[in-house]
DNA sequence: CAATGCAGGTAAACC
DNA sequence: TGGTTTACCTGCATT
């Protein structure tokens, strides 16, 4: 195992490459999917995977998954308003805020008429990039939901979701000292480069640690 | 049954 | 200018 460092926790290590070895299959096929969306979805569709991530700050994923297709089903996702929008967020956490940004964020994301989120995309030159752009632009997007919602659509192999759950276990597997108080663009970045070097040097890629993490945590793979 | 802790954070106000 | 604090706000499991 090349570039090791020291200061990784070996025993929890060794327990994360147990639980990777077992699922990596699943994984893989996870990840796939979520390429699979991003070269086949309508942009109305990956506008939906927006909403979805604009939701699950604080709140469960799987709620926030019924929302959106309740929102969906209520063809309210074109031109519902804050009020029926908000309507369908239910057990959503601060509902009335994130109504709020689903409005203003479609709005951004349509052009005559029409949801145009590729047109976005391909206009940026990486992943990277419209990042930056989705966390300067979307209000209510930050680095870690735009990293969120670049992995869900197929588009995340190089970037971390650093959420609550990553970072705690980052700092059980000595990957950083201590958890950052507040996540700045610059604590993001660093600590994203600190969980990359891991990646590299563990052999469980990038991609695959949120997810592993993530079912470590809570013994399921959503999104 | 009341109290407590915690949900895949972010924007805006505040020094 | 940039780090810190506060508002957003509620359901649900645990004790």
């Amino acid at each position: 195992m090349p570039l090791l460092k020291k200061r990784y926790n070996w025993t929890i290590l060794n327990q994360l490459l147990e639980i990777h070895a077992g699922k990596k299959r699943e994984i893989d096929s996870r990840l796939r999917e979520f390429r699979l969306c991003g070269r086949r979805c309508t942009d109305e569709e990956l506008f939906g995977e927006l909403v979805f991530c604009l939701l699950t700050p604080q709140s469960r994923a799987k709620c926030c998954w019924n929302a959106v297709l309740s929102i969906k089903e209520q063809n309210l996702l074109t031109d519902g308003t804050v009020d029926q929008i908000r309507d369908r967020l239910h057990r959503v956490r601060f509902h009335n805020k994130k109504a709020g940004y689903v409005v203003e964020a479609r709005s951004l994301c349509m052009k005559d008429g029409r949801f145009s989120i590729r047109r976005i995309i391909q206009s940026h030159a990486d992943c990277r990039a419209l990042r930056e752009w989705l966390a300067e632009n979307i209000r209510g997007l930050g680095y870690k939901e735009a990293s969120h919602f670049l992995r869900n659509i197929g588009l995340g192999e190089n970037i971390a979701i650093l959420d609550r759950h990553i970072l705690k276990n980052l700092l059980l597997l000595g990957v950083i000292k201590e958890i950052p108080g507040s996540l700045s663009r610059g604590a993001y970045l660093l600590t994203e480069q600190r969980m990359a070097e891991f990646a590299l040097s563990t052999g469980i890629p990038l991609a695959h640690l949120d997810l592993l993490l993530w079912y470590k945590e809570t013994g399921e793979i959503f999104k």
